[in-house]
DNA sequence: TCTGGGGTCCTCGCACTG
DNA sequence: TCTGCAGTGCGAGGACCC
């Protein structure tokens, strides 16, 4: 068992908020909130000023918007969130070899095998150069936990946050974990910590005292014997690197449960081919399908189907998800879909029974056989569509005249942009039609403008660019501006 | 006014097989 | 030939995580 903490774990601060922030001066300092803006979207991330309303992850946006009326909404920009995590993880691979993703905006670090640290005062050397360097190379702050576990580094970020570093001394973790709460140990959610409260243990130091019978008694052989030795303090899972994929799944919930038959069927074969896009995109094939509805009354239920071999044949996938679909009830309506594979292997093992049965009972007219067009639909603006352009409340923009800005909001044939940079003061508001020539999706530039660079600055908006106000000398946000910040 | 999307892991029941 | 048993694969669902 290690005994030095030298296992980091980093966790970036409200992270799709404060890139956002970070991205549109207007914003800092005030309330901003991620998520799905549709009917029955949910909040991905929300920044510290919205949490103040009482905003928080996983929340239906509706009650976000009740709670916050006045904060930014935006949708999500996964683009600009992936290239500022990739920054992040280079710096993190810089410490170590052992680099454990978790999402974009999470990591464990094996300290001690990249020699960055042996002990305590390394560790916290190796942890605050680290927050420094993230600082100047994004723009934004992280918060991290050192540990002699992974379990104990995780709750120590936790404690840090926002923007703080928190170490546990080896030898104090017991009297650290007794008191807390049985929710603040991995696996536990809200229905293992219901299911522990009725037992009447309530505590970290309860299940350690419960002893490891009673816990396997309760919750099964596996969560109970995990469950007792991490409150004992007990975690040896290593930090791995490298993950392998066990499924591929995509799914869509519906701003409108849908009833017509003919239609869920559609929305099954879109999905299995945007699926099996996907599993070919990263080079895999699979043996299990699995069909997901989510009906009107918010049940759920899956249906399964395993194939003699690993397929990454649309059409095979297809007809296995209609033949699932055929075996499921969906009167009432459906508000969700989803199609995966699982059973995964690196290679094709061609069932070419199963494909040639598949082509056969598909023949079609080709041109109209795959709904799949509809893909070009959701990644955006497609070249040949020209009749309806979205845009999306935070995506960024660029105007003929104004130079770049985002879109506040739009509706109605209008869009309202700001046009503002991450190197500008807060800039001014205009409104166009949404067919305007001159207006157009533009990508996100880069939170920090590097050193070496500057080519990077001769995009700022309308002329009111400030290369000098570099997000370094801005933390703690300004955005005291007249700016409004309600979309 | 409800409750996303993409995953992982575990448990349980059932059917099949030797 | 029948029965009991253990192991295994599959299918479904639940819980959890970010």
């Amino acid at each position: 068992m290690r005994t030095a903490p030298t296992i980091l774990h980093l966790d970036m601060d409200a992270f799709f908020a404060s890139a956002e922030q970070a991205s549109k001066p207007s914003l800092r300092g005030k309330a901003v909130v991620v998520g799905g803006l549709g009917p029955r979207g949910v909040v991905a991330t929300a920044s510290y000023e919205a949490r103040v309303f009482g905003v928080h992850s996983a929340m239906p946006m509706a009650q976000a918007r009740r709670l916050a009326p006045n904060a930014a909404y935006l949708v999500p920009r996964f683009s600009l969130y992936k290239e500022v995590s990739e920054q992040v993880m280079a710096l993190l691979r810089a410490l170590s070899p052992l680099v454990e993703p978790l999402s974009l905006d999470e990591a464990f670090v094996d300290l001690e095998a990249g020699g960055a640290a042996w002990d305590e005062g390394s560790a916290r050397l190796a942890g605050v150069k680290l927050r420094a360097d993230i600082r100047a190379v994004t723009g934004l702050t992280g918060s991290v936990g050192l540990a002699a576990s992974k379990m104990l580094a995780k709750i120590a970020s936790e404690q840090a946050k926002p923007d703080g570093l928190v170490l546990i001394e080896p030898g104090t973790e017991r009297a650290l974990l007794g008191p807390m709460s049985v929710r603040t140990l991995p696996g536990v959610g809200p229905a293992t910590g219901d299911h522990l409260r009725r037992a009447g243990i309530t505590t970290v130091e309860e299940i350690a005292e419960a002893g490891e019978d009673e816990l396997v008694r309760l919750l099964g052989k596996a969560h109970g014997h995990a469950l007792h030795a991490m409150a004992l303090a007990h975690d040896e899972r290593p930090v791995v690197a490298e993950r392998e994929t066990k499924s591929v799944s995509v799914e869509d919930t519906y701003d409108v449960d849908i009833h017509d038959r003919m239609r869920v069927g559609l929305e099954v074969q879109r999905l299995a081919d945007r699926c099996v896009q996907r599993l070919r995109g990263a080079g895999l094939s699979g043996r299990t399908i699995v069909l997901k509805v989510r009906r009107y009354d918010f049940s759920t239920l899956t249906r399964s189907e395993t194939l003699r071999g690993p397929t990454d044949d649309p059409a095979v996938v297809r007809e296995a998800a209609a033949r699932l679909l055929e075996a499921v009830d969906t009167t009432g309506g459906v508000r969700l879909l989803g199609v995966g594979v699982s059973g995964l292997a690196d290679y094709t093992q061609e069932d070419l029974f199963a494909q040639a049965q598949a082509r056969a009972t598909a023949e079609e007219p080709p041109g109209q056989e795959h709904p799949a067009d509809e893909e070009s639909r959701d990644s955006g603006a497609s070249p040949e569509a020209p009749a309806e352009r979205r845009w999306p409340a935070g995506h960024d923009v660029r105007h003929a005249e104004h130079g770049h800005g985002w879109v506040q909001g739009s509706g109605l044939g209008r869009v309202t942009v700001r046009f503002e940079t991450p190197y500008s003061v807060p800039g001014r508001v205009k409104t166009f039609r949404t067919d305007d020539p001159e207006l157009e999706p533009a990508d996100p530039l880069p939170l920090v403008v590097a050193v070496d660079s500057p080519d990077a600055l001769e995009h700022p908006g309308q002329g009111s660019s400030e290369p000098a106000t570099l997000p370094k000398s801005r933390s703690g946000g300004g955005g005291e501006g007249a700016a409004t910040s309600s979309p």
